[in-house]
DNA sequence: GTTCTAAATCTACAGATGTAGAGATGTCAC
DNA sequence: GTGACATCTCTACATCTGTAGATTTAGAAC
């Protein structure tokens, strides 16, 4: 746990999302992997993950006068950084309101909603094969 | 479907809960609210504010020698909004495996989950009376 | 009216982000 | 070794964000 989560910018997203399709790449790949979606000239895919390596989301190797990037971080820490974000600042660490209020607003047929159910099975399990951890 | 729905930064939160709280009011009621916990001077908050109507996030009016402020967005939108960015950039869209990541990573108690089930339970309702379709 | 003061206005600046052009350099094919 | 091509490096600039000092103004108190 040495990296405090990150939170990404949208280019930033778009970004990490092709490293961790393409990795081990080097920026031209990515660049012609985004070039449909975002436009974006070599120069400033480059910059981006340049920028991104400096930040510790991607790591970069040089062979030659090649550079070969690749994710810093797993696309599990980056979707956490971003949870966390929103629970902390929209939802002040309360959970719940999160969950409800994302129920709320987005349409789940019956199928979802065994899913998510399951999820909380699942989880009820855990907990009670590791009891109540502290309190 | 006017304002689609913002993302705000650390600043813009802390700014806007204090606007919320304490609506309609002025900025050095403001400032003096969030002196504790930000240090920030009059100045700093005025600039956030004045920033802040000018993007949407509150509204001003001014009386007198005085400017009055509101919030310009609800809670609820402003939470909306931070979870749209989460689901739509680090989960693309979708929302179970969202709701999986943040069950496992959050430690919930018992009745925790209990409130999650009935939330879910409810949700069965409504689309059992609501079917498919529209909402 | 002069002073005090609360509030406002104006200006500034450093760092982050989005975007990219221009030029340098290494590599392969003859 | 000369080109052609791929890739990199450097530099630049506008906008946004965090932060705040300096100056001005409107109203209150004498």
């Amino acid at each position: 746990m040495s990296t405090p989560l990150p939170e990404l910018t949208e280019a930033e997203w778009a970004i990490i999302k092709a490293v961790w399709d393409l990795e081990p790449c080097a920026a031209p790949s990515v660049q012609e992997h985004l070039h449909p979606s975002m436009n974006w000239t070599y120069s400033t895919v480059r910059t981006l993950m340049d920028r991104m390596v400096a930040k510790g989301l991607l790591s970069a190797e040089k062979i030659r006068n090649l550079t070969l990037y690749r994710a810093a971080v797993t696309r599990q820490q980056a979707q956490l950084g971003e949870l966390r974000y929103a629970l902390k600042h929209a939802f002040d660490g309360a959970l719940k309101p999160m969950v409800e209020t994302l129920l709320a607003s987005e349409k789940l047929s019956a199928a979802d909603l065994d899913e998510l159910q399951s999820l909380i099975d699942a989880r009820r399990k855990d907990s009670a094969r590791q009891p109540k951890s502290k309190r």
